[in-house]
DNA sequence: GCGCAAATGCTACTATGTTGCAAAACCATC
DNA sequence: GATGGTTTTGCAACATAGTAGCATTTGCGC
């Protein structure tokens, strides 16, 4: 924690600025704030929703920020790694990626079979009566409701 | 239904003999029993947990089974779109099916973290304590409970 | 058996993700 | 604010999983 103080402290002396949510949380798991990092973790915070890596690359582009298509990988990846966003693997072949605004990603999500929309929904979490066959070993759940989002269920 | 049954005499008639489970399963759904169809559920229905499509393809050419991997493909999409098999994509990039043994796919699954391992918990069904956002209309919950199999457990 | 719709086999193609390695960027230290 | 070691990036080639079009074969109602 005071090694990752130290890593901020560097880069935000020469700027003479604070340090945006994005780069906070990069430092804090000790990894180093670069211009990819930054930029996707602003995008993963600012949607609403799960986003693919094509989702995310387009975000990028429309801001301009210049990025390897294996650099997004190997930076959505490294989010994962270190608990700040998470994967999800959905029906279609593409993984979508997010983080939980709060804390750690310990919630379910809605899968939406419409658009494919996936949203984060804080602060529910299953109460699973889990009557597991002997000899499994839990570790976490992990819960998907499956339906119609607000904008696809109206045109029923 | 009663065209499912007459679909089934017709082979069978020439064969002499009952249907297997398979076919049965096949026909009723309406579809052709093929040699490809019978074959991948007969190992999906002997398999105790979901399986890749290589996985298939393997079983398939272990009984000399000649086919070819777009078929399967299809065979396996076809399965999962009448609602015989289900399809699970998991954090590997293979998607796995099954069937469940005793009726509809209503039940949760166990994703072993360690060995990839799928399998179906038939009888668990999560008592989800929904609290969804307005606008949110819910199908169908999925659940997946991640942790060790009993045979990775042991070596802990 | 006959004929037609359904299913298959082939080939080529797309989409998504990975590997290895040299160049560039970051940042702790001076 | 320069320096140097380490992390991160860019590039090119490769790998894997799945899809599309179309001619051929097969299942099955008759
Ligand atoms: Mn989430
Ligand atoms: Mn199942
Ligand atoms: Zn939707
Ligand atoms: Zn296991």
């Amino acid at each position: 924690m005071l090694q990752n103080h130290l890593q901020l402290t560097c880069k935000l002396m020469s700027d003479h600025r604070q340090p945006t949510p994005a780069e906070s949380l990069i430092a804090a798991q000790g990894g180093r704030i670069t211009r990819t990092r930054v930029a996707v973790l602003d995008v993963l915070l600012a949607a609403d929703q799960s986003l693919t890596h094509d989702e995310i690359a387009a975000a990028l582009a429309a801001q301009g920020i210049k990025h390897d298509r294996v650099t997004l990988y190997r930076t959505l990846d490294w989010l994962v790694d270190v608990g700040v966003a998470h994967k999800m693997a959905g029906d279609d072949r593409a993984r979508r990626f997010g983080v939980a605004a709060s804390g750690p990603h310990e919630h379910a999500h809605f899968h939406c079979d419409r658009c494919g929309k996936v949203v984060c929904l804080e602060g529910l979490q299953p109460a699973v009566a889990v009557n597991l066959p002997g000899g499994y070993q839990l570790d976490r759940a992990e819960l998907v409701l499956h339906g119609a989002c607000p904008s696809c269920g109206k045109d029923v």
